[in-house]
DNA sequence: GCCGTACTACGATGCCTATCGTACGAGTCG
DNA sequence: CGACTCGTACGATAGGCATCGTAGTACGGC
């Protein structure tokens, strides 16, 4: 169910529902790139490629903030051509951890605007 | 406002509201050593003593996260005799991170029922 | 079949951090 | 004062991690 069938045939490893753990939820969202990452998606809906994000390091860190993200059952990454597809499991997290995405989603555009001024 | 008249002459340094920030308070919260103190905390009241916590880890490494969570502005502590109490900085975090805590408390204790069992 | 694009894998590096042990300062109580 | 308790400071250590660069793989289009 979580699963959609893939467009590829690549697959990528994601925990299981019952294997996400709030720790590392929480440390996945603690990086400043990974949590501008979330933001966006939580505002352009889903499925969003890598290559969206212009994020300010190499594609090696990105690579890599996406797969701690994966890891830590935050979204769900599928390829799509050579493109990787990106999307939040909102159904997972908003299932084990209610309210906590949409608080520190909420804390994160209060602090934007708080620090950032525009 | 934030800091009280300390009982004794020992002052620590706290974040000033302003200061606090999300990344930090999310990852000072993601430690399961962390996580537990503050949802002891919670659960307790507050004004509780170091010594009150029975961490597996040593009384240098009690003293470590004690200082991660007070830096990153989750707690406040003062010193009362010998004894440090420690209290939770409900008011600053609620006020700039509405909600945050009690999910990430209520996300913990729902994980804790999962896992545990008990 | 070949090339370009998108992303990955791997190794290196430097920093951060969780942990410990020991030695020390601050306060209380006899 | 002296001893004891609570917590700190400092050094050491080992592991994790954010970052990079380069080389490589998968896919789509020409």
């Amino acid at each position: 169910m979580t699963t959609a069938a893939p467009t590829s045939s690549r697959d990528l490893p994601h925990p299981e529902r019952t294997e996400i753990r709030l720790e590392a939820v929480l440390h996945a969202l603690s990086d400043p790139m990974r949590l501008l990452v979330v933001r966006e998606l939580a505002a352009d809906g889903d499925e969003l490629s890598c290559s969206h994000f212009d994020l300010p390091v190499t594609k090696s860190t990105t690579t890599h903030h996406f797969r701690v993200l994966r890891e830590a059952g935050v979204i769900r990454q599928v390829y799509r051509g050579t493109a990787k597809m990106n999307g939040l499991r909102r159904d997972a997290l908003d299932d084990l951890f209610p309210g906590l995405l949409d608080s520190v989603l909420a804390a994160a555009a209060r602090q934007a605007v708080r620090l950032g001024g525009s």
